[in-house]
This record gives structure tokens, C-alpha cells and sequence, in this order.
DNA sequence: CCTCTTACTTACTTTATTGTAAGTAAGAAT
DNA sequence: ATTCTTACTTACAATAAAGTAAGTAAGAGG
């Protein structure tokens, strides 16, 4: 017996930026899993419940569609970032904390990596070239350690560095944290990066 | 006017081990460049001057082809790490020295990130779940720790810790290094990177 | 010199994925 | 109501990459 077709809810149709938005959610949240190169049109589609064409509508090109999430994602990680250290942003372990769950945040290290990894870098847009956003970072805690050891003198570039091996060995305990861990046989998981997190924070606050 | 074919030189036939070995060794370049999912047959063959079908006759599958570069790969990182350990090993600041290079290398601190993001993880193939590779560079830190400081107790997670911090801030820093330091306003480039190991050595040492 | 294995080639198939073309209908505007 | 824009669909083309089939010749072994 031919079946007659169910009939079919009506076609629902937002509007563009919503739709824009919703694809560029899921699809930075792929970017994050796969990276780049193995993000699909069709899968992401499926995901979202539209023909991959639908994606092509809004953004012309798979490459556009990246380079539109890459763009969207520093803008808001640079946000974020400017928003959590406004946020306190004097006690330095509150400081440390905040950042840790930016750059532990499930996602965050990983999309980062994969920019990295891909040359995506900023610096190939002059706009970002000038933004800054982790400055401010190195100068509140900067202020914050002067603030706290007003005998000793606390040279800038100390300062400098011990942010750059916060966000470095924070990112890389996000990546390869559990694998360096299974290679020495330690403990993994969430517990293990907890407790490097505060040996972290302890090895930094003990040194000055 | 038919110009007639040039005389071809004579077609080279390599003994079997050594055509792999040649394949693996350019493929491992390839992807610490480009990533595994990036890494295209046509282009590698081209780059080797045979045929793609020449790298599927040795391999059966592209699968099988990474699948024995990261085989490979992770043995003779591991290799390289025991024989670095082994080299001179007593001394603190010498021991640093050659992991840092070890995970600066050009190449290995990519291919490790690639691996990891792609989750390509050791513990899938139960053989590497039991080595430990890195579990002797804590050793040989630990000794070499309580060795400089009799009189003080050393715990040995804090060396467990310290050892991977480095490893962490080490990789982290290849990939992620200048990406920070240009979203910071610092300098960049391997000056840079040699001041930061700099730096970090003389943290670890510093605080014991 | 002959033979046999196999490293490697050329020619072709298959398949997955991006993109094009054209049509349909949702919702705003008049 | 009617019209008009455009978000979205179905159908299809183009391309590129992996893999198959079959043949060729290099080099070892008798």
C-alpha cells in the first residue's frame, strides 16, 4: 500500500543573524573536537537539522565559514579574557584561578591549539595585531606582586615571563597533560590537572 | 614534428625496508606539518618522486601509513628519550638542557600535538600502556634534587610535579609560545624562546 | 642465462565533499 | 490580499583523493 507522505511540520525560517549564529556555534564547537581540517559541511548540517546548503547560503564557502568562527571565537575568548580580569582581579590566586578555568575551559585550549597548529594565527590580521589582550593580564599581576612585597623590587620582565608559563603550562596541561601523565605513569584525569593547577599556583606564590 | 620519448634513466627498485623506511621517515615530516589529517598520498609520493600507489603497495591504506608513523614515531621519541637520560644525566641544568631540546625540537613538540589533539593517545595500543618513558626522568631529577640538598626533605610528587611542569611548559611553549607573547605585546621569535627556558630553569632551581 | 618474486607503474573505479542551479515558501512590507 | 525579498530546499555537477586491477621490469637465486 503506498503510504501517503506524513505531512510535514511547517518549514521553519529564521531570520539570517540567528541563523548565522546558530551555525557558527556549532560549528566552532566541531572546530574545537576535529579541528579545521575535518570540520564537514554535511555533518555539521545534520547536526543542526538543515541541508549543508543552507550553510553555504550564509557563509559562500566552507573557508568563509572558518575564517568566520576563527574570527568570532578570538574576538570572544579576547572578551572573555578582559571580562574575567575586570571581573576581581586583586587577590592573586582568585587571578590565577580565573584564568586557569579560561584556559582549561573544555574547548578553549583546544581551539587555540588547533589555530596554532593550523598557522591560523592572529597576526595575519592587521586589525588584531594591535589588540593586546593579555597585557593587562601581566599588569595586574605585576601591580599585584609589587602590592604584595613592597621591599623587594620586582623586575617587569619576571612578571612577563611567569604569565607566559601560566597561559603556556596551562594551554599545554590542557593538551598534553594526560598524555605526558600516562608516560611517566601518574595519575590522569580531571583530579591529576586539578591538583597540577595548585601545585602551579603554590610553586608561583612560594617563589615570589 | 613528433619528438620521440626521452630515453627514461632506468627505473630504480629499492629493497623493500628501505622504500618504507624513506616513506615513513618524509610522512613523519609531513605531519608534524600539516597534521595526519592533512597528509595527502599524491603529495607525499610526488615529493618522494614514485607513485602514490608505490606508498599503497608498502602500506595498504593511508590509515595503515600513519598508523605506522606514529608506530614508529613514538618508539624513536621514546628511544631518543631513554639514550638523552643516559647521555650524562647528573647534572640539573644539563638534564634541562636536553629535555628542553628534546620537546623543542623542530618537528617533535608538532607531532605530539597533533597526536594528542587527534587522539591518537598511546593507550590504544596496549603495548605502550606499560612503558613508561618518562618515569626515569623523574627519577634521575629526584636523585639529583635530594642530592644537592641533604638536609632538606624533598617530597617526591613535587618533583613528580616539577618534572611535569617542564615537559607541559616546554611543549606548550613550541606551539603555543608566540601566539602569547604576541597577544601580550612581547617579543617573539626563538630569542624568545631561549630567554623563557632560561627563565624557567633558573625558577626550578631557585626553588629547589 | 633463465626464472621468479616483487617493487613499482599506468590506467581506471569509487566515493566523499564542496559547490552550482533552480525552484519553493516564509514572513515582512505595502 | 498581494508582492517581494530571501532563507532554505532538492537535484545535480565538479573535483579530488583513496583504492583496485593489471601489467612491467629490476634484481636475486638457481
Amino acid at each position: 500500500m503506498a503510504r501517503r507522505p506524513p505531512p510535514r511540520p511547517p518549514r521553519r525560517r529564521l531570520p539570517a543573524d540567528e541563523a548565522r549564529a546558530r551555525i557558527l556555534e556549532a560549528a566552532q564547537r566541531r572546530l574545537a573536537e576535529v579541528g579545521p581540517e575535518r570540520l564537514r559541511l554535511t555533518e555539521l548540517a545534520a547536526e543542526l537539522g538543515i541541508s549543508h546548503q543552507a550553510i553555504l547560503h550564509h557563509f559562500g564557502t566552507r573557508e568563509h565559514l572558518v575564517g568566520a568562527v576563527v574570527e568570532r571565537a578570538t574576538m570572544r575568548l579576547n572578551e572573555r579574557m578582559t571580562s574575567v580580569l575586570a571581573e576581581r582581579g586583586r587577590d592573586r590566586e582568585e587571578l590565577f584561578d580565573l584564568i586557569a578555568d579560561f584556559y582549561g575551559a573544555e574547548g578553549n585550549a583546544r581551539l587555540i591549539a588547533w589555530l596554532a597548529l593550523s598557522g591560523m594565527t592572529p597576526e595575519t590580521r592587521p586589525a588584531a595585531a594591535q589588540a593586546h589582550p593579555l597585557k593587562a593580564m601581566i599588569e595586574l599581576a605585576h601591580a599585584s606582586r609589587t602590592n604584595a612585597q613592597p621591599d623587594r623590587e620586582i623586575p617587569y620582565e619576571d612578571t612577563e615571563f611567569r604569565s607566559q608559563l601560566v597561559a603556556v603550562a596551562l594551554l599545554g596541561e590542557a593538551i598534553f597533560g594526560d598524555l605526558i601523565r600516562a608516560s611517566s605513569g601518574s595519575q590522569r584525569g580531571p583530579a591529576a590537572t586539578r591538583a597540577f593547577r595548585k601545585r602551579l599556583a603554590a610553586l608561583l606564590v612560594d617563589s615570589g
